[in-house]
RNA sequence: GCGCCCUUAGCUCAGUUGGUAGAGCAGCCGCUUUACACGCGGAAGGUCGGGAGUUCAAAUCUCUCAGGGCGCACCA
């Protein structure tokens, strides 16, 4: 007997012995593994982003999929799980700007190298860091294939689509209606945005002889243009492209009246002027009607010399200096105090996005979008839950062009020169290399989620890499926060380039939230660390409270008390173990031990519960299997079943005990094998101390006979 | 405003072709029983959010109301 097994089980000093014992296999790697393995299970680890530790989603994300690779691994298939990071572009600079701001710095005025080498050897040191916790996690990911999306390859490959897309005609470049953060001096896309509610003051203003209502007066120097619907009575006596002379803030101006039908009768009085430069709605009904369009806001978001006596101010400051103006000169009809909207808002920073009106390159979403919804009535991929498979129809069938320009270094350089740019004579050429001296190159980097949408196919090899052998892979698990995000981005370019969806199934878990059901966030400090969990209690237990209650789609509360629970499993486990290894002796009666009834009933139930968790897991019920697996153990095989041998093992020797014995050593065996995919750390430990060969990890599944 | 999801024991959740409810955690009462006090045994706890309907039969299907959450749109 195992010394060791005379304690408590100790997941410290046997966690790290184990996974190096797996590391030195080289069994991680699906080119090691032993036995003829022809067919193949893949997973690509979304990429954790390479700018901070692991947090309990990832937990929920790794787990899950190791869950997945170990169980395939057992079942005698050439399994790959593929790790990586992500450069994180946007997210990645804010965090590190944040900390030049701290160090009273400004990535403003600095050199464009020497701000990318920084930001490089801080997401370098992090990386590590973060690759240590995922191992921590007991994840059997193949770190030879380890790959970064800044890799020279890999930006290559990245480079090389931009180009094919851009000769397909599916990317293009045009000055368009963008959401623009002010202080982080960026572009950012639509999914990158979201709405936070506010109320704010609404004033209705007297323009010549409609009265027209809008919260940002600020933006209202420029209006020339006041819209109407085409059928709303109280106009009908006015005419498209009607001319007016009004008194406006800063004096006279000719109107013009247009009838669109953008304008809503219902609201107000049913008229509105616009402001192109500064409204993505109004930039549309401008482009319709072929109208000027003006900036009115700077790209630090201050007033430009058209606001006059505002020039040069902050919006927050000049809002009420100009209400009060137009108050000064009667314009001023009335104000709603009590007007609730929602305001766009930078998703990562929290500030509020302006829209402006700028050069950027664009991806053609509606055949891609197309192409992706095919193939999903086709049913070459399918969403576990339904209600994910609807809000991502709804997603994809109001395509909207995506900008993929980003006014930040740290990223893909996007492979475009210009000669003579801003002018009439600007020429345009996609290519990697410079085409001449007199030729810039696009100072922008390609979107982040342009780069991770390939994210399978580059990490594979695309386009004749040996791995190309995993693709499709077999699952895509991850956050339902990604459904619009990662997910389309990855199965577009996947048909696009390559004619076939990167994976069959999409499995999205929820969001992992606190006891109270709270999200987790570090301001409310009610965040708990896998790692954290992991050293207090175990990985193994840390791991079971990931998958068990989690059910595919649905939120997953997390506690302490959970994880305890799971910690004094583990130590079960181990002291069933020893119990059994004590009692069945040194040589383990073989299949050849004729069983008596009783120990017959006992692997049929045995059988039974291999089924249930086999099917299950099939299924992507992990969160059932594992529940099931924990009942049996702990209260059928130790409970009942061990408390009802003791007699038989302290009984004389016979027939009776060696049967015992043998049904025993079965039940134990099996149920490690059963365990190991969700707590791979205690059953390997076992494993070893019963002085078994194979390894566990690469043992076979047990089979179920009905 | 449009759409989607959820509501089962104190808490977190199972219950997938309709057959009068289950688990874990917490709590309660006993027990140093020779694998384990990170333990063992036991008891308690729910008119399955409210209402109506379909059915021999509804937690499960339909409608409706209420509460919670999410997505989309909205700086007219």
């Amino acid at each position: 007997m195992d010394e060791s097994f005379l304690k408590p089980y100790d997941p410290k000093s046997e966690e790290s012995k184990v996974y190096t014992l797996w590391e030195k296999s080289g069994y991680f790697n699906p080119d090691n593994l032993p036995g003829n393995r022809p067919e193949k299970y893949c997973i690509v680890m979304p990429p954790p982003n390479a700018n901070g530790r692991l947090h309990s989603g990832h937990g929920a994300d790794i787990t899950l999929k190791d869950i997945l690779i170990r169980f395939n691994r057992m079942r005698g298939k050439k399994t790959l799980l593929l790790p990586g990071s992500d450069h994180a572009g946007f997210e990645t600079q804010g965090v590190y700007e944040k900390k030049l701001q701290k160090e009273g710095r400004s990535r403003f005025g600095m050199n464009r190298d020497d701000l990318y080498k920084e930001i490089y050897d801080f997401v370098m040191d992090n990386k590590h860091i973060m690759e240590d916790d995922v191992k921590k996690l007991g994840t059997s990911c193949d770190w030879s294939r380890n790959t970064f999306t800044l890799e020279p390859e890999i930006v290559s490959k990245v480079q090389d689509t931009f180009r094919k897309m851009y000769e397909d005609g599916l990317i293009y470049r045009g000055k368009r209606s963008i959401h623009w953060n002010p202080k982080y001096q960026t572009s950012l896309s639509d999914i990158e945005t979201d709405f936070e509610e506010r109320k704010d003051p609404f004033y209705y203003f007297k323009y010549g002889p409609f009265t027209i209502g809008t919260a940002r007066p600020e933006t209202k120097f420029g209006d020339k243009y006041v819209v109407v619907h085409p059928d709303d009575k109280r106009y009908k006596d006015y005419d498209n492209g009607q001319k007016f002379e009004i008194e406006w803030i800063n004096g006279p101006l000719t109107a013009t009246l247009i009838k669109d039908e953008a304008a809503d009768p219902e609201m107000g009085s049913g008229a509105m002027t616009i402001t192109p430069w500064h409204s993505a709605v109004d930039f549309e009904i401008a482009k319709r009607h072929n109208l000027d369009m003006e900036q009115i806001i700077d790209w630090q978001g201050k007033l430009l010399p058209i606001a006059e006596e505002f020039t040069g101010m902050r919006i927050a400051e000049a809002r009420p200096k100009i209400v009060e103006k137009l108050e000064k000169k009667g314009l001023l009809v009335k104000i709603d105090e009590e007007y609730t909207h929602a305001v766009r808002i930078c998703e990562r920073t929290g500030v509020v996005v302006e829209p402006q009106v700028k050069d950027q390159w664009f991806v053609k979403m509606e055949p891609l979008t197309k192409m992706a919804l095919e193939s999903l009535d086709r049913g070459e991929y399918r969403f576990l839950t339904e209600h994910h498979e609807k809000i991502f129809r709804h997603w994809m069938n109001r395509p909207l062009d995506w900008n993929i320009s980003r006014q930040i270094v740290w990223g893909i350089r996007i492979p475009a020169w210009f000669r003579n740019k801003d002018s009439e004579q600007e020429e345009i050429i996609v290519s990697k290399q410079k085409p001449g001296d007199d030729w810039e190159q696009d100072p922008d980097t390609f979107d982040t989620w342009f780069s991770s949408g390939q994210w399978p196919l580059m990490t594979l090899g695309y386009p004749d890499g040996k791995d190309m052998e995993y693709y499709p892979t077999d699952v895509m698990e991850t956050g339902s926060d990604l459904v619009f995000k990662w997910v389309p981005r990855m199965i577009m370019f996947g048909l696009y380039l390559n004619k076939k969806v990167p994976f069959r199934d999409v499995y999205f878990h929820g969001m992992i939230l606190d006891e109270k059901g709270k999200k987790m966030s570090k301001s409310k400090g009610n965040v708990l660390s896998p790692i954290d969990l992991a050293d207090e209690f175990g990985t193994d237990a840390t791991r079971m409270s990931f998958v068990v209650a989690n059910p595919p789609g649905a939120n997953m509360s997390l506690s302490k008390d959970k994880v305890r629970a799971y910690k004094k499993f583990a130590n079960k486990i181990w002291n069933i173990s020893r119990f059994i290894l004590e009692n069945v002796g040194s040589e383990t009666p073989d299949g050849n031990t004729n069983l008596t009834d009783s120990d017959k009933k006992l692997l049929e139930k045995l059988d039974e519960e291999t089924k249930f968790v086999t099917e299950h897991i099939e299924k992507y019920r992990m969160d059932l299997a594992a529940e099931r697996l924990y009942h049996y153990v702990w209260h059928e095989v130790a409970d009942i079943i061990l408390e009802d041998s003791k007699e038989i093992l302290n009984g004389p020797d016979g027939v009776e005990k060696k049967s015992k014995q043998r049904t025993l050593y079965v039940i134990l065996a099996t149920s490690l094998k059963l365990l190991h995919p969700f707590m791979p750390f205690v059953t390997e430990s076992i494993w070893q101390k019963m002085g078994n060969e194979k390894m566990l990890m690469v043992e076979e599944w047990p089979q179920h006979t009905n």
